[in-house]
DNA sequence: GCATCGAACTTTAGTGTTGAAGTCTTCAGG
DNA sequence: CCTGAAGACTTCAACACTAAAGTTCGATGC
């Protein structure tokens, strides 16, 4: 069990480890199932830590976490990449106020432009520039070499089964929680 | 493949399944591991929806999911439940300055107490309130119950399973990304 | 004991997000 | 045509967060 952060001499309390932390909730929460706490735990402590690698790589392209998912979104629509703003915001899972700052920055930036429809003035057409693409592959470059080298550890067999019960566990949590258009947070 | 969202008709087109994004991802991507693809926009699809599944069932409680993430690090602190702003932000992963602006609604809210310390002015305390603690149980339990309910198709064994492969992924992810202090996100 | 340094927290300015209200275009009737 | 309604986006006000500057208390050196 290591040590303890608060009895570990100089250093700041750090966060606490998983198995502290779960044998803290035990003795505040009797009935706890520490099988399934420790899935759920170390599921949401590799999200956080994943997300901010990811954060750190795109920034030396110049590019924000956020800026990144825009334009994966818009290479997922596949070409001639373009979305209005509104199917962008909900696939980002924003308001279409947000969406429409987010494009005044990325079309600043040059990632993006943004044009009326011709044929219905009431739409706008956002589609990715070659910058912009070209800053996406770089971040996909860098995100796979991360991702690789996140599951070395893990067989491919292994891979496959983890794979398949996460996705169990999705198809669960889509089922029980119907989404009801709610606000995501971020993007794979 | 089923629909593409662009020709799928009348209803919104939604995002796109799994497999459908990891087959786009190839089309634009060609040297990409579709196993290693699935593992982690699995974890990332998972992560999401359960963060807003949280985040609606402390809503049922008046609270929110910020204001939760602080009673959790409060009640892991252990009896009697007290903790600085300062050490309370580096547990959260915030900044000092957002800690002073939370502790201030929550203490309004009558959550938790913040007061100076008598033996080191310059140091705050921040307790939980029995109302803080008790508001902590009625989500602790409503998040278990769903916990338990998100993986009720895996038998104990393939909890065990997963638990252990998210926790060799999570040692990868520590090892190759020492964090330097860097701000995270959430909590779990 | 007085001055200085450092630590812990708060305040300020700037950015990004939400929710609600507003604008502009299109479409359907009358 | 002209009006009304609906849709798509933008604008506005309020809120939460970050980075940096400011404040206050305590400790250290002389």
């Amino acid at each position: 069990m290591s040590d303890t952060p608060e009895q570990s001499g100089a250093r700041s309390p750090q966060e606490p480890s998983l198995d502290e932390q779960i044998a803290a909730y035990q003795r505040e929460f009797r009935d706890l199932d520490p099988q399934v706490e420790k899935v759920v735990s170390a599921l949401g402590r590799l999200n956080r830590r994943m997300n901010v690698a990811y954060g750190r790589q795109v920034a030396d392209l110049g590019i924000s976490n956020a800026e990144w998912e825009v334009l994966k979104t818009l290479v997922l629509a596949g070409a001639p990449y373009r979305l209005g703003p509104g199917e962008l915001a909900k696939r980002l899972g924003l308001t279409p106020a947000a969406m429409t700052h987010r494009i005044d920055r990325m079309a600043g930036e040059g990632l993006v432009t943004r044009d009326r429809d011709e044929n219905n003035r009431v739409r706008v057409i956002v589609e990715l520039t070659d910058e912009g693409r070209s800053k996406w592959l770089e971040a996909m470059r860098m995100a796979t070499d991360f991702e690789e080298e996140l599951l070395q550890d893990l067989s491919s067999e292994e891979r496959g089964l983890l794979g398949e019960m996460l996705i169990r566990l999705l198809r669960r949590v889509e089922h029980t929680q119907p989404d009801a258009g709610g606000r995501l947070t971020d993007l794979d």
